[in-house]
DNA sequence: TTGAAAGCGCTAACAT
DNA sequence: ATGTTAGCGCTTTCAA
């Protein structure tokens, strides 16, 4: 095994020369540079993570928590935690992998143990008992989504009121006049992490201010419970024209469900969905939908986390806004709606 | 911060008898734990990493290298990581995530350095390029997939040559006659992981010794490519009444076209799957199915990584046997197959 | 621009 | 059954 003290004695200078060298903390002239180098690509030098963790009180490793079994859809939360990890290299840094079932227990662990220098939240439920720990051991830590009270906690989430605000928008210059969103479990809107709650007050306040006739329904994802929906979102001569949907398991059975009540999509229903880009790509049609953000959420936390290790202040919530790219599953209302009072504003598709 | 000689000092006794303690690695007398545990509870005591693994020569940190993109299906990998991730705290370990874009100098940096004690890789090419540095720096390690040689590595995974045969054996066993593979991309039987290969392996040999008519279609998994296959496999009058489908995109545009040639499954065409769990039970209907066991692999392979480390030998390949699972995808074929020389046993699904 | 040396907090001989 | 002590390999003052 390679160390230090092998570098120096073949460049013929001290350890603490190399160790300069390496960090680049101190100015070292080009041909001492030149030589230790030399000698570390030689000698294939790595040096030793702990005893660098131990004396410079720093593992250069962020520890991110993955609900073991979350409401989010598993391929989201892969897809960040490889974003975080890929980005956390870029920095230098590696991360620690933890299940969420581990808690604030392992919160604690990690920070007192000085075995991570920041901790990446995923998954954060309003009221989160692993908050606390992170205030107690004042951690620099970034969180996934919104707690109840982030207080000067550092957040990163997708704009949710906006997402379904621009749900709206993007139906309304359709020329839809009457939807509805099919949102999450009913109990996620009470227990829930919040988003389901933060997209439906973006919904409704939307659809009433471009004057649509909007309804809610909370959806178990099941395909009876989506199959009930469908039949009351379609039925009496008010139906609906257009639907968002934030709820990936309801997807495909409404998809499967109105082609068997015959509506085709999106002559008779234009569907939006807030879902992970990859669903709305493989289901037929493609869907018209906003995304979440799944590399730029990763990519924030992990820059906000070295920030923070840097000693600068990320305080508060850093909100994505929105993307709604435009695909198949949405287009103008072709059955006129009855009796429209005056025609919606109509937009290219 | 809270060191081992507060601890020491607070129970009254030395250093090295907390170390004991808390290691278990000599015996101490009742008296002696009880107050040293007192004064770890009380002081809230977590040993410093860093200073562990630099005295201890050991990082109780396993290396697990995830691709970026890969053949395998995004919630696979996940589920297989958060397995590992779970198995291995049990062990008193964590887990380092590490993308596979870091490659064969990714291992060396963590082997070289200490950071990880042992290195788990995941989704292996036949022809890994990370293998050697395996063997150059003899770090424990365990491959989930299998290389072209493996040599005296350890390597765990699905038995795909009895996958294959077991879904042969399950249509035969209902009564098909004509069957066919639909597999992965026809890249992936050249360059790819191997599995495809050993499936279709198992897949021929046992439908041959079964007297089964077996056909093999490679399929890019999108909805043309896909459609022109459906075309092929249903046409004529030696139609195929039954389908075994490794391939996780075309399995929806596949149910998709079946529906729509006016194919019922499973009355008309029965199909088996070698996909994910949640893929088999989101399905309409939901698939009889062999599913990845990714629970069971990421335990195995943490077990032996954890051997290896204890000084165990575990060479070899450690194949997990496949479980088919019965759903609602496979009946027996209701039309008669033509001239039918023999009838197939028959037994109850 | 470089070197010498004192730790960082823990483990594991070596003692007793 | 417990204590003493010498490192583990690096970072970082302090000196020159």
């Amino acid at each position: 095994m390679t160390t230090l003290t092998d570098v120096a004695a073949r460049a013929g200078v001290s350890a603490s020369t190399v160790s300069y060298v390496i960090s680049g903390k101190r100015p070292i002239s080009q041909g001492t540079r030149a030589r230790v180098m030399r000698a570390v690509a030689e000698l294939g030098y790595h040096p030793n993570a702990g005893a660098r963790a131990l004396a410079s009180h720093q593992s250069n490793l962020i520890a991110m928590m993955v609900p073991l079994r979350s409401d989010m859809y598993m391929p989201v939360m892969m897809e960040i935690a490889m974003a975080v990890a890929a980005v956390a290299r870029q920095g230098g840094r590696d991360v620690l992998l933890m299940t969420g079932d581990e808690g604030s227990a392992g919160v604690r662990r990690v920070a007192a143990s000085g075995l991570a220098d920041a901790v990446i939240l995923m998954d954060v439920e309003l009221d989160d008992q692993r908050i606390p720990v992170l205030r107690e051991t004042a951690i620099p830590s970034v969180l996934i989504g919104r707690p109840q009270a982030p207080g000067e906690l550092t957040c990163v989430d997708l704009d949710f009121g906006a997402t379904g605000a621009a749900c709206v928008d993007h139906l309304a210059d359709l020329g839809h006049r009457r939807i509805a969103l099919i949102g999450a479990d009913a109990g996620v809107y009470h227990r829930g992490t919040g988003f389901a709650a933060r997209t439906l007050d973006g919904f409704g306040r939307r659809a009433r201010q471009r004057g649509l006739e909007a309804r809610h329904f909370p959806c178990d994802g099941t395909f009876e419970g989506t199959a009930r929906l469908v039949e009351q979102i379609l039925e009496g001569r008010a139906a609906v024209t257009g639907l968002v949907v934030q709820n990936e398991n309801a997807l495909g059975p409404l998809l499967h469900l109105l082609r068997q009540y015959g509506r085709a999509v999106p002559e008779d229903v234009s569907v939006v969905a807030i879902c992970p880009e990859q669903l709305a790509l493989q289901s037929m049609p493609q869907l018209t939908a906003v995304a979440v953000p799944v590399r730029e959420l990763g990519r924030r936390a992990v820059g906000l986390a070295a920030a923070q290790l840097a000693g600068l202040p990320t305080e508060g919530l850093s909100l994505i806004p929105p993307r709604l790219v435009v695909r198949g599953s949405t287009g103008r209302p072709t059955v006129a709606t009855p009796s429209p009072r005056r025609a919606a504003p109509l937009v290219e598709a």
